[in-house]
DNA sequence: ATCGGCTCGCGCAA
DNA sequence: TGCGCGAAGCCGAT
């Protein structure tokens, strides 16, 4: 058995038929290092059948941009030219995946369907549409959590304190090593008419994403995120835990692009820190209990991106201080132009607008601040939502949706003194980050457009 | 610079 | 049933 059976689940029982395996990747867009790509190669040799890989680009998705589509698109050509190597065929469809993966399934006359996970709504429904459509086995592998969401824990956790023993006392068992993926016989292919050939300009064509700016700092891919990964290992671990609070060092590891877009695994990463250092819990405490806390909250929560996800004490709380005079009101597009009278805030809103990625410190209080400055806490989360599904190369992630609700409805935290707005929802103040840091060379280095 | 109070409810010991 | 404790804090007292 080379993949744990406990990261497999049946979706839809049926047996296999001698048609080939087809790896459904979304949510995990690589080649190395991906458990459901691995349990399809070992159903299809199992099987003795064919090995494929589709994935169906969508051309509007919860407000991603030409900047993310960029990224995924690049990093979805290496995985491309990665599986020809391995002579595994890829398909890349464009449209509603739900359909479209059922339409490639029945005209490859598949035996089995092998996806990855993700706890957002979108993808469970296509794949609910998908096992309807089909008659084939029709599994789910978490190739994105180093523990299983199911498995990690079978409901919604309080927060980390209740959900970090779980993982620990799982962890050694599933940081196991990665099998290699095996190269496929020369006559594996699923369609009769031998090579196929992906129509690249098509698909960036009927994209339907607003411009932004494109984010020209950071490479996508596979490659080039095991590169940041190891300039990671090389420069900043050692310093990670002093550092990553601070927005002006570059302390972070700057692998959430990649992690979101799954075009590196959180196990290689966990792998790869333990063995350069021995006490990285701090680092490891972000990567994986934080990281794995976000996909239980939105798996086991169907209210992820809205108030009624909050708890009660929260929910309570805010609605005694609906009606709180707020000192500033701005609208959204106030806020998108960073025209706020805070300028730490505004150098926040820059550093996201102009990179795609803000500091995970800044993160807390940018979603903070909306929340004062809005007419509602509904209005807020909305507006917090929308800009980092919009803005951030990480957005649209459960780690997204559940920092803003971390930061506006106390997900996963505790009540606190009360006060007018937030009742007891955590505040954070502006002297807070001025005790903390140089606010004055952050808000210089995002005042101008770099 | 440091400290305590603020405040909720889970999870576990008893 | 009681008790300890928790992602990043705030604020006022000392």
């Amino acid at each position: 058995m080379l993949v744990n059976p406990q990261r497999v689940r049946t979706l839809k029982k049926e047996s296999q038929t001698k048609g080939p395996v087809i790896y459904w990747m979304s949510r995990d867009q690589r080649v190395s290092d991906n458990w459901a790509l691995l349990y399809a190669q070992e159903l299809a040799q199992k099987h003795d059948s064919p090995l494929a890989v589709a994935f169906c680009l969508v051309p509007q998705f919860l407000g991603a941009t030409g900047r993310q589509y960029r990224f995924l698109l690049q990093g979805l050509k290496e995985v491309e030219k990665n599986l020809q190597a391995l002579n595994i065929p890829f398909f890349l469809l464009q449209g509603d995946p739900g359909k479209e993966m059922a339409r490639l399934l029945s005209e490859l006359g598949a035996g089995a369907l092998v996806s990855d996970f993700s706890p957002l709504r979108q993808s469970r429904e296509w794949k609910a549409a998908v096992a309807v459509e089909t008659e084939i086995p029709f599994y789910e592998v978490d190739a994105h959590n180093i523990i299983p969401c199911w498995f990690a824990s079978p409901k919604q956790e309080w927060a980390a304190y209740s959900f970090r023993p779980k993982v620990n006392r799982l962890l050694f068992e599933f940081t196991d090593e990665f099998p290699a993926l095996q190269k496929s016989p020369e006559r594996n292919s699923p369609s009769e008419n031998g090579a196929i050939e992906n129509d690249w300009a098509a698909a960036q064509g009927c994209l339907k994403a607003d411009t932004a700016p494109e984010a020209k700092w950071i490479m996508p891919g596979e490659a080039a995120a095991m590169k940041q990964l190891g300039n990671f290992l090389e420069h900043k671990l050692a310093g990670y835990e002093r550092d990553r609070n601070d927005p002006n060092k570059d302390g972070q590891s700057g692998l959430s692009p990649y992690l979101h877009f799954g075009q590196i695994s959180a196990q290689r990463i966990a792998l790869e820190v333990l063995k350069s250092m021995k006490d990285a819990g701090s680092f490891l405490e972000e990567l994986i209990v934080r990281k794995e806390l976000s996909d239980n909250y939105c798996y086991y929560n169907q209210h992820y991106d809205d108030m009624q996800g909050f708890p009660a004490w929260a929910k309570t709380s805010l609605s005694e201080h609906e009606k709180d005079r707020r000192e500033y009101l701005y609208t959204l597009q106030e806020l998108e132009r960073a025209h706020t009278h805070d300028d730490l805030w505004n150098a926040a809103q820059q550093e996201m607008l102009q990179t795609g990625k803000m500091h995970g410190y800044m993160r807390m209080y940018w979603a903070k601040k909306i929340l004062e400055w809005t007419e509602s806490p509904a209005a807020a989360q909305a507006a917090a939502i929308h800009q980092n599904d919009r803005y951030e190369l990480d957005g649209r992630d459960p780690s997204g949706y559940t920092g803003i609700a971390w930061s506006l409805g106390g997900v996963h935290d505790r009540a606190w003194k009360e006060r007018a707005i937030f009742g007891k929802v955590r505040y954070m103040s502006y002297n807070g980050a001025k005790s903390k840091f140089d606010v004055k060379t952050y808000i210089s280095k995002w005042s101008h457009p770099q």
